[in-house]
RNA sequence: GGCCCCGUAGCUCAGUGGAUAGAGCAACGGCCUUCUAAGCCGUUGGCCGCGCGUUCGAAUCGCGCCGGGGUCGCCA
């Protein structure tokens, strides 16, 4: 864009410098230009003189008036009509303002895809976020999280780049926290007291209800139940034992309303989890097969299954007539867990934040790849069950203080630790080790300050142990992947070096050695046994710290009445996002539907939360985000788009025919195409209008940075910006004016492009660009 | 104690090593017979926590303090 033309037009003239003077040092790519901070200081700024005149041995004010010089020489086109070297050595410019106006046509041309960059090395990343517990809904705090990676995703992907958007589902068997979550959910099924320490806000009976609900409670099974075509929830839920998973064996016998039909399985079920899974489970009906097939439930091994099922009627009623009896409390689990799952991502789909992978990290278990990658890790020399753990003594700065070895005690006295009976059989990993010696991964080989467990003395494997497998299996999504990006919440801090050390392990085998023939200093000898291995542990943390980036966001402090309101409350209760975007929009926009609320609620909430940089603790007033008013800066922003609209319309009603934005199956077309996009461009040259024309051309600028830096809140200012800076040229410059047709269409054009910018900046953020807004409350 | 983050106007916060540090809100004064006043224009308001250093130049980079928040499980 215009910075753009700037920049390149300042490189030639360097290169002109350079030949003309004979200098040899390398200075082009030092050009960098910014609007300087004082309007009268003209349009842009660069210090190139500065930067470069040690590099180039000379004053820089007299490197200014060669380079001034030189530009006058290049500038062929004309673009800057002012030139001036000012304090210590800047060069202030003023450009062109046809040259500048002449912009406003590519926006039009580029119409949505303006702000999308060319990527010549463009990367395929997976960007994680999000994945709470599946025992709770998304709490305002992950708001934060939510919104940000979302948020991020789309800007990566506005600079050229392949982005998968992943949630990951701790719903591994060996969570004690789930573990305490189903026996919360089952008690209270079966109506006993929830466990002291178990779960209890009102979600937790919420959950139960749905559950019992949709299973009819009657003690051996869940049927009968009523289940929609289409819908995903309520369904029933049956339990398939382990032991039936041959082909062809049947495995319930399910009645639909007088029709009697078979569950059973296809295929080798076994062979084929986890993911194939759900296509194995065929139901076959014995007489009058109902002509539409829906999908119900089925637990297996631990897993959901959804299968496809014979139904036809809105209301019909399955009653499952026959299955095998034992439930289970990893049935409620599956149960709730899928229920919460599924809430988390209706959710999380009101808040503009949609994932392309729900990845369930039990199937890791399920399909063996985590017991895999351990032995992996195991032949890679880089975890062990040596009857010790490695601690790192830090000292500032990251150096190494000591390195200190803790003998782990090697009997079996504590043979207390063993598991529920409940959840006997299931466990992942669990029936095929030997259990006694506790497995580490030597994570103090790549930086972090102690070794990890990886399987537990009795046999269960820890969460860091799918973790390895996880981030192997994340490289596939997309296809070779060359970076990962994991958001996560403040609590997470701690967890990044781990996180590095699970990569670097997992491709230790991998990596090339770097060159280093020093020999193994003090401290390096008590965590590497050879130079080679120390070289090759350090090159895979090296490549760790390339594909991994863990993006960490501060806390939110949420505020009502000025007083500080939990998130978590005493009586378990949690203040869930859902219903802080429902209480906004519902205070703003009392008489809209439900989307329309849910809309307004997640425009406010996301805006907010994008409003702060992400890595430092943000207060939430949630009175101010309610409130309809002035101080709320979404609606400033909104306003500005919802104006332009306006103005268009107008201008149309009165026959002005606009440049048209691209098809993008939704919105104003504006009219013939032909001719026009024929503006006066030359008519736009009010300080206002150029002030706006360069904010529109920034967008991009924007987005290139914020892809490098993560810094999504920068765009919320440049929407702020804009927003402002249209305001201020709407005040000054009238755009509809039947006398002047030439000049109101050039000044529509410019309008258009505003919205442009506007509406794509906001898109990048998940809000919403209305292309009206009345005020329902005046205050 | 180690690590991470923060400290900028009365409040909430922007700010890419650049020139006289900005915005919103709050306070005050103007601007609607004409395109949406949820707007615009103006005024008031500052040892950018403190000190030292790097630099031609520091709110920004480094070190040290002071103050505040977070985090350091064989939980996930």
């Amino acid at each position: 864009m215009v910075r753009n033309s700037l920049i390149q037009l300042l490189k030639t003239a360097v290169k002109i410098l350079v030949e003309k003077n004979g200098f040899s040092a390398d200075v082009e790519d030092l050009v960098e230009v910014e609007p300087p901070k004082q309007a009268e200081h003209g349009d842009f700024a660069t210090n190139f003189c500065l930067v470069a005149s040690k590099k180039l041995g000379q004053n820089p004010r007299v490197l200014a008036e060669m380079l001034v010089e030189a530009i006058r020489e290049a500038d062929q086109n004309q673009l800057v009509t002012e030139i001036d070297i000012a304090g210590p050595g800047f060069i202030n410019f003023k450009l062109s303002a046809t040259q500048v106006a002449a912009h406003i046509g590519t926006v039009l041309e580029k119409a949505e895809d303006f702000g999308r960059l060319e990527n010549d090395s463009p990367e395929r990343i997976n960007v994680e976020f999000v994945s709470v517990n599946p025992n709770g809904p998304i709490t305002i705090g992950s708001g934060r999280g939510a919104a940000l990676g979302s948020a991020l995703c789309n800007v990566l992907e506005a600079a050229g780049n392949e982005v998968h958007r992943e949630y990951y589902i701790n719903d591994g068997v060996n969570s004690e926290q789930m573990r305490l979550f189903a026996e919360s959910v089952k008690a209270i099924i079966e109506g006993r007291p929830v466990p002291d320490n178990g779960y209890k806000g009102d979600y937790v009976y919420d959950v139960a209800q749905s559950i019992k609900s949709s299973s009819g409670n009657n003690q051996s099974n869940f049927a009968p139940v009523h289940f929609e075509p289409d819908a995903i929830a309520p369904m029933p839920f049956f339990e398939i034992p382990r032991f039936l998973h041959e082909s062809g064996q049947t495995l319930a016998i399910i009645t639909v309303d007088g029709a009697t039909a078979k569950v059973s399985i296809e295929g080798d079920v076994r062979a084929e989890m986890p993911a194939e899974i759900a296509h194995k489970f065929v139901c076959s009906c014995e007489n009058q097969c109902p002509p539409k097939t829906h999908r119900f439930a089925a637990s297996y091994n631990g897993q959901t299954m959804y299968v496809d099922s014979a139904s036809y009627a809105v209301e019909s009623t399955f009653s499952i007539s026959s299955v095998l009896p034992g439930h289970s409390l990893d049935l409620y689990r599956v149960a709730s867990q899928d229920l919460m799952v599924d809430r988390q991502r209706s959710n999380l789909s009101a808040f503009q934040t949609n994932f392309d992978t729900w990845f369930s990290e039990q199937s890791l278990h399920d399909s063996g790849e985590v017991e895999k990658e351990l032995d992996h890790l195991i032949k890679s020399n880089v975890a062990d069950d040596g009857p010790y753990r490695i601690k790192l003594d830090m000292a500032k700065g990251g150096m190494i203080k000591d390195v200190i070895r803790e003998e782990q005690p090697v009997d079996e006295d504590d043979a207390e630790d063993s598991l529920p009976e409940d959840r006997g059989g299931i466990e992942g990993g669990v029936e095929n080790s030997s259990p006694s010696k506790t497995v580490w991964l030597r994570s103090t080989k790549f930086g972090d300050d102690q070794d990890r467990v990886l399987r537990r003395k009795d046999g269960r494997l820890t969460y860091i142990a799918s973790d390895v497998a996880y981030h192997k299996d994340k490289f596939s999504r997309p296809a070779d992947a060359t970076k990962l990006i994991t958001v996560l919440g403040p609590d997470h801090h701690g967890y990044i070096g781990r996180l590095t050390a699970v990569v670097a392990a997992m491709h230790a085998d991998q990596a090339e050695p770097i060159n280093n023939s020093e020999p193994l200093s003090e401290i390096e000898a008590k965590l590497y046994s050879s130079v080679e291995e120390r070289n090759r542990c350090q090159a895979s943390l090296a490549w760790a710290k390339e594909h991994l980036e863990v993006q960490i966001f501060q806390i939110v402090r949420f505020l009502k009445d000025g007083k500080p309101a939990p998130m978590r409350k005493r009586d378990g209760n949690i203040y869930a996002l859902i219903d802080l975007v429902n209480e906004i929009g519902e205070t703003i926009r009392p008489n809209g539907t439900e989307a329309e609320k849910q809309q307004a609620g997640s425009d406010v909430a996301r805006f907010f939360y994008l409003m702060r940089h992400h890595d430092t603790a943000m207060d939430f007033d949630l009175e101010l985000a309610t409130k309809q008013s002035d101080e709320n800066p979404v609606f400033y922003v909104q306003y500005a788009h919802a104006r332009i609209s306006s103005v268009i319309e107008k201008a149309k009603e009165q026959g002005f025919t606009l440049p048209p934005l691209r098809a993008n199956g939704e919105g104003e077309r504006g009219g013939e195409v032909t001719g026009a996009l024929n503006f006066n461009h030359g008519l736009l040259n009010h300080p206002k209008e150029i002030a706006l024309i360069l904010k529109i051309c920034d967008l991009p600028h924007e987005v290139e940075r914020t892809a490098k830096d993560y810094s999504v809140n920068r765009l919320t200012t440049y929407a702020i910006e804009l927003a402002r800076t249209y305001h201020s040229f709407y005040d000054s410059c009238r755009v509809i004016q039947s006398d002047q047709p030439e000049l109101t269409l050039a000044r529509l054009a410019m309008c258009q492009a505003t919205r442009i910018a506007l509406k794509n900046a906001l898109n990048l953020l998940g809000v919403s660009a209305p292309e009206r807004m009345d005020r329902t409350v005046t205050n």
